[in-house]
DNA sequence: TATTTATATTGAGAAAAATAAAAATATATC
DNA sequence: GATATATTTTTATTTTTCTCAATATAAATA
């Protein structure tokens, strides 16, 4: 769980994955639309492997990467508790101290 | 949006929102939950309300803090068109490959 | 009123972790 | 063998996390 707010927590790989939305993509092609070296990339899409949301194969001297959506759904799933939908039953404590 | 992925990107951080899920606590209150110092948890509450998925409300001596659930609402949205559902269209690129 | 007690935050500094890039390495294609 | 693609390793810099000490503010009490 927090390798995945890991790998989210920075705007290149969050682009990355907005990139892989529309089309599978090459390390090379993926690493053309940012102003960074190729290791640099090539480091960002492995946090964003090891948080398994991107998912890569090679195919001879290339490696495309697509997105994972499984574990996106997971933290939609976590982060549905926290929606005020799912918090009616609350207790609210701070009304009872407003008095002073 | 960066400042939320920051802010849940700790193990601590996320055990606090749980916490206040069911109701809202004082920074003592909440402090007392980990084996963590005060000055610690409340730089850890400090993210939180930066990232906005917090708010606080002070009453005499006491802080207390509440979910805001909107920020996480946001998040939500963000997170949906990553999800299965939302991603048909996809043009999948690697097939065409495969024959090699 | 002055002082003590309770709650909470702020700031300084140290240890650990993350970031970015250059250089070196690995692998496949021509 | 030479070239192209991609990753790994190394290194320097920056950021994060944590605690201690000090500060701020409110409440209780002598």
């Amino acid at each position: 769980m927090n390798n995945v707010f890991k790998a989210l927590n920075d705007k290149t790989r969050r682009d990355i994955l907005e990139l892989l939305k529309q089309e599978d993509m090459t390390a090379g092609q993926i690493a053309d639309h940012f102003n960074f070296s190729k290791p640099t990339i090539s480091h960002h899409l492995d946090l964003l492997k090891q948080a398994e949301l991107l998912t890569s194969v090679k195919k001879g001297q290339f490696v495309f990467y697509s997105l994972n959506t499984t574990v996106m759904d997971e933290l939609l799933k976590w982060m549905l508790q926290f929606t005020a939908d799912t918090l009616p039953l609350k207790k609210k404590i701070t009304p009872r101290y407003e008095g002073k």
